[in-house]
DNA sequence: GTGAAAGCGCTAACAC
DNA sequence: GTGTTAGCGCTTTCAC
């Protein structure tokens, strides 16, 4: 019996048979009463749930959901860093997607580390959650393979899985990069292209892309591509030293989002103006009219949701890859330059 | 027994009893292979942890942890909005900071609505995390008197609790905005401030420093400010509006990241120069080299979750108010305007 | 409509 | 060192 009045020291947490006992009922009944009231008499209802109400009783999920059948009602996400904008976007829509359906939303962040991933993604499973969606880090999922065995829905955000079947949800990275070097080209000579490490999936889809619309162009200006770049520092150093060359170029295009912003503060520096064209949205690009190739992280996340509450219905579901397309947004045109302002000379 | 070799439809989670069999030892020393193995022989241990590697064998967390005292090995964490950077950069700190404690994290975020915090906070406390981090959204945590009582540590972040004692880690934003305002004072005689919707402790406190350093200063001079300003886009128009009056203010004041972006993008459109001045830092008052009065969020994240686990430590701490200072980063001087180009003309 | 007993997967007491 | 028994807080058979 729980101190409910006047316990000198700490309070002790209400459960169910203290709630059975004060509204003398038995534990089976009140149980009832949390998950299927109208099976219980008008009466004994009301005595249950003031008595509940008294006791500030809160069921214990850990309790029941081992019960249940040792399934948690909660999601886990898996991102590569809460940091970047694009992974918080994900999070929020997959947040607000799994909320009217219940569902908890766990969270982790890789910072791009394989044994990270697989350490986070353990933990959480070992919480028996519902379905994980996951933006792998490793290049090798098949540690995962006894828990998709198990029936447990894996879903891969941005990248696929690596030897694994498993749903994923990811762009059209290598044709949406084609089809904006083709563009950018058509109208510049001297195009500088900046790419992440190529150990990301997208990073190699864009790259890839990039290549493709150059060998379909071919060769005849002189184009230059930097890759193994990690941020925005080194994305800044790297155009600020291009802009300092004898032929300036005219044109950037960024493979992600902390790429175009380190091009952009090169601009800055140098007073220079060029047109620049970025992957991924962001706020920065928006307000200096950067054109941008974008996939929507609120459609990312929604979609692998869907796809999660699909699969947790239905576990026997056939494996899909879905590919959506970026958008682009177009904001200043591809032949105008812009320029960095900042403090007006 | 699990089908653990030649199941046709699907496979059978492993469990301690499995493994147990199939090392042939009781399930107690399989057990205590898991939690204590120091304590075991070293035969027996070998034979466990092959039998474990064999079954791929993950202990059920929900069960371990309702045994072993009805406390999960995680933190909530409750921030208002999960899209603002201010928000996600907390929660990315937060993870860092109690992923060595071995604790996880639970998220979820409130959009501002008091009700959904409540919502939010006990689905979270249901699960029986060891700690709440919380921004708070509502103005009265009482509901929360009840679990503060039984020991699980509460820490507000960001803003004080209201109607409950609990620790709480914020920054001096009354002073900050003061000091900030009286600054901007001394080279303009027309400032523009534009602030939050004051239901929201911190636009509050900004608000109340501004006026602070105007009564200070005496009203020789007409500084408008501007209230119940929700986002970007409503701050962009007031801005706009402003920028439209024959006298031209000359600098701006804008009192959270959302509402100076608006004011940049105002900047923008009309093509003007003016000086600005932000609370909370972003990216892009970073690249247009906007002065900025920020508390650091990993500050404040780090700090919150230092607390919360001397609580876990030691439960019955005295409450706690932690102020944190925020930052001052000079950037384009007060009596200098910036630009904010885009599109070059 | 309600109650008694069993059990989810694991660990804490005690025996041996 | 290891096994047996009981129990965390809840829900589910099955009687009544």
């Amino acid at each position: 019996m729980p101190a409910h009045d006047g316990a000198p020291q700490r309070a002790t947490r209400p459960k169910l048979s203290d709630v059975a006992a004060l509204a003398a009922v038995s534990v089976r009944t009140a149980s009832r009463v949390m998950t299927d009231p109208e099976r219980v008499s008008y009466d004994t209802r009301e005595r249950v749930i003031k008595a509940a109400r008294m006791l500030q009783f809160q069921p214990n999920r850990l309790a029941r959901e081992l019960r249940i059948g040792a399934r948690s009602t909660a999601v886990g996400l898996v991102v590569a860093d809460l940091t970047n904008p694009f992974y918080s976007a994900v999070a929020a829509a997959a947040e607000r997607q799994l909320e009217p359906a219940g569902l908890d939303l766990f969270i982790g962040s890789t910072n791009e580390d394989p044994q990270r991933e697989h350490t986070v993604v353990t933990s959480m499973l070992s919480r028996r959650i519902q379905a994980l969606l996951i933006v792998p880090a490793a290049t090798d999922q098949s540690y995962l393979l006894p828990e998709a065995r198990l029936g447990t829905p894996l879903i891969f955000l941005d990248r696929p899985p690596g030897n694994l079947a498993a749903d994923a949800v990811v762009g059209n990275d290598r044709a949406a990069a084609r089809a904006a070097m083709t563009d950018l080209m058509a109208h510049h000579d001297h195009v500088v292209v900046i790419g992440d490490v190529d150990v990301a999936w997208t990073a190699r889809e864009r790259l890839a892309g990039v290549h493709d619309a150059m060998i379909t162009a071919g060769s005849a200006s002189d184009h230059i591509v930097i890759t193994d770049v990690h941020d925005a520092a080194q994305a800044h150093e790297a155009s600020r030293a291009l802009l300092d060359r004898t032929v300036v170029p005219t044109a950037f295009f960024g493979l992600n989002n902390l790429i175009t912003l380190g091009i952009l503060q090169a601009l800055r520096d140098r007073g220079h103006r060029a047109t620049v064209m970025g992957f991924d949205d962001s706020d920065v690009m928006e307000l200096l009219g950067v054109t941008a190739v974008a996939l929507a992280p609120a459609k990312l996340g929604g979609r692998a949701c869907a796809r999660a509450l699909e699969r947790i219905a239905d576990p026997d579901l056939p494996v899909e890859l879905i590919e959506l397309a970026a958008d682009r947004i177009e904001r200043t045109p591809l032949d105008q330059p812009i320029r960095v302002a900042g403090r007006a000379g």
